[in-house]
DNA sequence: GAAGGTTCTTGATCCACATCAAGCGCCGGC
DNA sequence: GCCGGCGCTTGATGTGGATCAAGAACCTTC
């Protein structure tokens, strides 16, 4: 069974019927290592889910770049508000290693939201989930100093460190890059 | 026509059948000035609407409150993680001025969401919605200073400093009150 | 496998904002 | 209408993490 049917089905139950109207209207992407999946100004068309790879989310800042999330295998990848709100992408995605998506255009997920109840349904799912995700994370940048956020960090998600450069961990984090090399030296 | 069904239909139309079984599940509360709506740790079983009054959403870590957002006429009010997981809140709700709330129980909520097909949508648009203003506020944070972030909020909804102590509002744009009293005698 | 860029580390210095402190004024309650 | 307390202001001092700087260890790429 496909990636993409068994990720929809985590959230809701697809008939075959069903899923024979919703598979036609994904498509893979694939996108080497360092490539823009999106850039910041353009309306993202496109909401993924991951089938390999890594991808980062930033935000581009006077020069330097604010990373806000990372995507990979089975999680959901793309720029929700500019997807959802047809405006310019505040944000910019890219692969940080060799990446597969596999994805759908907006205006083929608003039709199945349309003619598939169930979809509707998992729509709202989805945001339920990033939404609770936002809160976690809004309540440790309130919390946490930089050391207990980095402590976090590693007890959460041990494989990001082997994953993605420690400058955009670090960024992520809310703090410099020397500041997390220094905590990497100083704890544990 | 009720200030629920109205708000409601800003995202979806409802027909007077589908009015009639969403209806009796809605009640008003009222919680006078500086009454707790919700307190940390409880789960938060409501979803509301405010009719009138203002609200303070924040979050406690020791000994001191850190407010991540307000909520007045028209807008929703609650802890929206804490109501879908069922899991205690990590926000606490205080009224700032008397308000009047128009709420729904969890139970009464995702009942509709199985049997009024424009509830479930409802659902989905109205987190589309909070999702974006999360989006909107975590770039504030990333990309401005604390004075550009005051005249920010200054512009963009002046109503509140009259309506909410300057403390909170220092909180909110993450400054003590005190750079925040200095802000105002310097700006302007 | 040498060259050149990027990332990571380590040290020295700096600064925006927090913290501490003290006085004032306003508002609400008895 | 007076008292008590919280919120606001203003000044002095402190500090976590940023910035600046320079060397070391990687990857890439040709």
């Amino acid at each position: 069974m496909s990636l993409v049917r068994r990720t929809i089905e985590r959230y809701v139950k697809l008939t075959d019927a069903e899923w024979a109207v919703v598979a036609p209207h994904w498509q893979p992407r694939d996108f080497p290592r360092g490539a823009f999946i999106t850039r910041t100004g353009e309306v993202e068309p496109w909401f993924s889910i991951v089938e390999q790879g890594v991808q980062r989310l930033f935000v581009e800042h006077d020069g330097s770049e604010v990373c806000v999330g990372f995507a990979y295998d089975g999680s959901w990848s793309g720029v929700y508000d500019s997807f959802v709100t047809r405006t310019p992408s505040r944000f910019a995605v890219q692969a940080v290693t060799d990446s597969r998506l596999w994805s759908i255009r907006r205006e083929a997920l608003y039709g199945l939201y349309d003619t598939v109840p169930a979809m509707d349904r998992w729509g709202r799912l989805i945001l339920e989930e990033l939404l609770i995700g936002r809160a976690t994370r809004e309540i440790e940048q309130l919390t946490l100093d930089a050391e207990a956020r980095y402590r976090n960090l590693i007890r959460r998600s041990p494989h990001l460190l082997q994953l993605v450069a420690q400058k955009d961990i670090a960024s992520y984090l809310r703090m410099t890059p020397e500041t997390f090399s220094r905590l990497r030296a100083r704890v544990r």
